[in-house]
DNA sequence: AATTTCAGAGAACAGTTGTTAACTGCATGG
DNA sequence: CCATGCAGTTAACAACTGTTCTCTGAAATT
């Protein structure tokens, strides 16, 4: 118990978040392509110069912030297609996942969304990146389906890459309406669920 | 024919074109949110100054440009649908209808899916507000089907909703696939015909 | 032919940016 | 306990930003 080996880096680490907090917090209101070194450490409340202990420029940290934003939705698109599906109870929970995630995370959810198609390049690979695996894992969830008896691997892996852009466009969708009136909310959430059900019914007469 | 009346109108539009041009083509590298005046000008080749005789600022200029993106997309979107739809030969012609587009205006598409969910919120809206409008019409479009006898008013939406972003999702897919070798373009669209195969299969059995 | 209009240029402003260098102080490992 | 490592600070730089005011020249109007 003499010394604790980590005073320094917790602390380290403790600015780093900052910093991560910082910027998500401005990316609210702007693109990562325009997220400023300064804007980003005077918010964070330390000297520009110490961004450089973290980071190598603003898109490293948008990478960085990738991680972050995609560990968290990572297990949610994971979990929201795991069971079995068919039942349209269970596409009604998983859209209740989906606005619980956007209402706890609503931050992350509007960067990766943002910075999807955004204007950095090594962000937008490393969202692709992260994607691909989670339609990889979307893949094996379908597989375990019986629903999904005699489909090819190619054919597997579409009806996973469309339940991700479903999913993410669902998540998108609810982030638009956060402040929405609840009328407007309980339509979006609607529509959303009937598309995964238009979805899902086409899955059952694929094979057809 | 003593006076053409347009001279200067015609130099005018001329200048705010170059401005258009220089900003898409400078937004292939960044987010609008970071375009700066004085870049836009400097590309263009006129002064900072000359700016303001035709934009208010560079969101100004983005709600510009979304018309003149979406005033290609939009009858594209439009047309994509309006065969019947059904047959996979038709599915095919639309997804090849939409890699042309892609491969004519690449800056525009990508100009869309970039500032859809991008930072600049008078963009945001201009652009959901074309999308809304381009849903309507392909709501119209599903309509004439006889496919879609007996369907409610909201499903009518929520498909043509779901059509149009799987569009968009498309289109986007090909943009990142227009420098790939040819083998992974056509795989790109092959998974994207057989997306929205599932999803008219969806369609047929939608009412069971 | 004289007058007005107006797109664009030029110069200057205060403020911001990313990056460098040299520093300070404290937790760490010997 | 002392020497080292290193997170964070301070100061300074050249370059760039959006915006203002003033001016010019040619097209448009009368």
């Amino acid at each position: 118990m003499s010394h604790t080996p980590g005073v320094r880096l917790a602390q380290k680490r403790k600015t780093r978040q900052a910093l991560l907090d910082a910027a998500l917090a401005l990316l609210e209101e702007q693109s990562l392509s325009s997220l400023g070194l300064r804007e980003v450490t005077r918010a964070a409340g330390v000297a520009p110069t110490a961004f450089y202990r973290h980071f190598r420029s603003t898109a490293d940290l948008g990478v960085a912030l990738v991680e972050e934003a995609l560990g968290s939705l990572h297990p949610m698109i994971r979990t929201t297609v795991s069971p079995a599906e068919g039942s349209d109870e269970r596409i009604a929970r998983a859209v209740e996942l989906i606005a619980g995630h956007v209402a706890a995370h609503p931050a992350h959810v509007r960067f990766v969304a943002r910075e999807r198609h955004g204007g950095v390049q090594p962000v937008r690979e490393a969202i692709r990146e992260q994607l691909v695996r989670s339609a990889g894992e979307v893949r094996d969830e379908l597989a375990k389906d019986p629903v999904s008896a005699g489909w090819s691997e190619a054919d597997l892996l579409m009806l996973a890459g469309l339940y991700v852009d479903q999913m993410l466009a669902t998540a998108s969708l609810f982030l638009e309406t956060l402040q929405a009136p609840e009328e407007e909310r309980r339509r979006a959430a609607d529509t959303a669920t009937r598309q995964m059900r238009l979805i899902s019914v086409g899955r059952r007469h694929w094979l057809d």
